[in-house]
DNA sequence: TGCGGTAGATTGACTGGTCAATCAACCGCC
DNA sequence: GGCGGTTGATTGACCAGTCAATCTACCGCA
C-alpha cells in the first residue's frame, strides 16, 4: 500500500538529484542557487524543499550513494583472496570506471566532497576515511606476508594512493590529460604498477 | 624614497595579510567575512580595501608570494646536477619544510587553492601547473637517462607526485597524522623513495 | 456511480539576514 | 593646506529557506 501506488514522486525527486549533478558539475556548488536546480529540472523551487532538508542535503544524498558503492566494493575486494596488487588494482579500476561511467557525479564528489576539506570533506570524513582505511588494511595485510617493505607506514599509502588517483581523475575533470578508452585503460595500470613496485621488497631491501 | 619611509602603511598592509591567513585557516575562505580579517588584523573595515581590490585579491596574493618561491625552489633544483631521485626529493622536502615553517599558511593554500579546484584552483591553475610540470621534466629527464622505466608517462608523475605530498599534507592539517618533527622527516623520505622505486627500471624490466 | 474528504505533491511569491564593496569624512604629518 | 592613510556607517545585491494556496489522486460511504 505504502510503496509503488504513487510513481511519480519518486521520479521528481530522482529529477531533482539528477538536475543538482549537471548543474553542480557545471557551476560547482557555491555558485550554484536552488533555483537552478528547480529550473534544470524542470520543477517549482518549493519542491526541492519537499524532497530534501537543505541543499546541502541534496549535496549529501549524491555524495552518499555514490561513495557507499565504492565502500561495499572495496570491501567485497578486501574480503576476497587475490594477491595485493590485484586488490588495488580492483579498487583503482572500480573507481575510474565510475568516472568512465558518470564523469559529472564524479566531478561533482571529487570536487567538492573528497578534495573539499573545508566544507562537505569535513562533514564526511569518516566516510572518506573508510576507503581509505580498505587500501591500508591491504597494504598491512601485504606486509605481515611479507610482500611489502615493512618500512612504509600502511596509514600513509592508503592516502597517497587516493591521493595520486584523485589527481589523475582531476586531470581528466579538467582537461589536463586526454580522457579517451584508451588513456583511461592505461592510467589505471599505471597508477597500480608504479604504486606496487614501489612497495615491493627489492632484491637488496 | 619609495621604499623604507614610511613604516606604517607596509605594516598593515602585512598586517591585514597575516591575518587573513589565520583567519582563512581557522574558518575557511568561505565563511570569513572582510570583517573578520579586519578584526583580526586590529585594523578598520575599509583599509581592506584600500589595500587590496577584494578579499579574492587578499588571497591571490597569499598564494602568489608562496607558491612563486616553490616554482623558485623547483626550478633551481632542476636546473641543477643532482641525480633526479635528489631533486625529486629536494622537492618533496621543500613542500613540507613549508608546512613545517607556516603551516598555516600551507593549509590555506592546499585547502583553498590547490585542492579547490573549482575557486581559486581553477584561477591559478598555469602556475599549479609550471609546478607539477618541473616534476615531469625531472622524470622525463630520468628516462632520457634510462634511469626511469619508459611505459610511465612523465606527466602522470607530475600529478601524483602533488597529489600524493598534498594528500600526506592533508593528513597532518586534519590531525589523520601526529605532526611531529620525526613524522615530517620520516614521510618526505617515504613518499619519495616509494615513488622513485616505482618509477626505477627493474631487473627484469 | 457519484460525492465529499483527505493526504500528499506542487507551486512561486516573499522574507529575513548576510556581506562585499563603496564612500564621505577624518586624522596627522610634511 | 594638502595628501596619504584610516575610519566605519551605509548601500544594494543576493539567496536559502518559508509558507499559504492550489492541484491531483485516491478512498470510503451511500
Amino acid at each position: 500500500m505504502a510503496e509503488g501506488v504513487r510513481a511519480a514522486p519518486v521520479d521528481k525527486r530522482r529529477a531533482i538529484l539528477d538536475a543538482a549533478v549537471r548543474v553542480f558539475a557545471r557551476q560547482g556548488y557555491h555558485s550554484t542557487r536552488v533555483a537552478d536546480i528547480a529550473d534544470e529540472a524542470g520543477v517549482a523551487y518549493g519542491l526541492v524543499y519537499h524532497y530534501f532538508r537543505s541543499k546541502e542535503a541534496v549535496m549529501t544524498e549524491l555524495f552518499t550513494e555514490r561513495w557507499s558503492l565504492l565502500l561495499d566494493a572495496s570491501d567485497a575486494l578486501y574480503e576476497g583472496d587475490l594477491p595485493p596488487r590485484e586488490k588495488l588494482s580492483g579498487i583503482a579500476r572500480f573507481i575510474i570506471d565510475s568516472y568512465r561511467h558518470d564523469p559529472e557525479l564524479m566531478k561533482v564528489i571529487i570536487v567538492e566532497v573528497t578534495r573539499a576539506a573545508n566544507s562537505f570533506g569535513a562533514t564526511h570524513l569518516p566516510e572518506i576515511r573508510r576507503a581509505y582505511d580498505v587500501v591500508s588494511r591491504i597494504v598491512a595485510d601485504g606486509q605481515r606476508d611479507g610482500v611489502y617493505r615493512e618500512e612504509v607506514d600502511p596509514d600513509f599509502v592508503g592516502m597517497w594512493f587516493y591521493g595520486a588517483i584523485e589527481q589523475l581523475l582531476s586531470g581528466w575533470v579538467f582537461g589536463l590529460i586526454p580522457a579517451t578508452d584508451e588513456e583511461f585503460e592505461r592510467a589505471g595500470a599505471m597508477v597500480v604498477e608504479t604504486l606496487c613496485c614501489g612497495l615491493e621488497r627489492r632484491d637488496g631491501t
